[in-house]
DNA sequence: ATGACGCCTCTTAGGCGA
């Protein structure tokens, strides 16, 4: 079963290229970030004339996640618990069966967070905190269980090509990465650092200035696993090419294998 | 660096992202 997160940067703009690399990548599973759209204005038909099921949690404009997935969705929950006040369209949860396993699959948009400080940082640590109540209960189920998206969280210093320029960023600020590392340490695998080491792997290249001629990239895009979860793994990898394509979202899709 | 780039919309300007 090979379950990919992709930040799509906009769903009416990425629309082609996103169907282009499904023909190519043949993920089982497709988690979606920032499709910018509203559940009604998502073109399902595009996908499920592909094979696959698609559920959305959209919202006007900004945000906005949604699966697509070739096993049915099962149990589908939109919103990340904790805050009933909170309107921003981050998380969906659905359940596939495998041949072997059940899968719970979470897919998630972590808040950006700058400028720090502030109220958007503060939201993001609050946001942060309610995942990590998140992810307590589903390691608490012992059931293979995935949490995968934009965290927007560059872990370590090897995960940027330039840590200085990032040091006062909420995606790189030691309260950021402690938040994150406090919720990998309950328990669960980081896929991509379980499988491969050292500095030069990016999921993310700005726009701006060039950034993907001079592999001026990040590494934010990540895939946490429970245990029961991690024992399936056979495969993690980013597929870093695609960015150099016409019309490309900022973000590349980051996938794992599990023999489910 | 008040920059760039590209997405979005109550669109041709401004908000947002990372």
């Amino acid at each position: 079963m090979k379950i990919a997160t992709f930040n799509i940067n906009g769903i009416k703009a990425r629309a082609e290229a996103l169907g282009n690399w499904l023909d190519e990548a043949q993920p089982d599973v497709a988690l979606l970030q920032e499709i910018k759209s509203v559940d009604e204005n998502f073109p399902a038909e595009l996908f499920e004339d592909r094979g696959y099921n698609v559920v959305t949690h959209g919202q006007k404009s900004f945000n906005g996640v949604a699966i697509l997935s070739k096993l049915p969705l099962e149990d589908v929950s939109r919103g990340l618990p904790g805050d009933d006040e909170d309107e921003q369209a981050r998380w969906i949860e659905a359940t596939v069966t495998g041949e072997r396993h059940a899968v719970r699959l979470c897919g998630l948009y972590l808040p950006n967070g700058n400028p720090a400080p502030g109220p958007k940082y503060d939201y993001k640590l609050a946001w942060m905190e309610r995942l990590e109540a998140r992810a307590r209960a589903l390691l608490s189920e012992e059931t293979p269980a995935l949490m995968a998206g934009d965290y927007n969280v560059i872990p370590q210093p090897e995960d940027a090509a330039r840590p200085d320029a990032w040091k006062n960023d909420a995606l790189f600020l030691p309260q950021t990465r402690a938040a994150f590392r406090r919720i990998v340490n309950l328990g669960f695998t980081e896929a991509f650092r379980a499988r491969h080491r050292g500095p030069g792997h990016y999921s993310f290249w700005d726009y701006q200035a060039g950034a993907w001629q001079k592999n001026n990239g990040i590494r934010i895009d990540h895939l946490l696993m429970t245990p029961a979860c991690a024992d399936l793994m056979t495969d993690c990898a980013i597929d870093r090419e695609i960015r150099g394509r016409d019309k490309p979202s900022d973000h590349v899709p980051v996938w794992v294998e599990l023999a489910a």
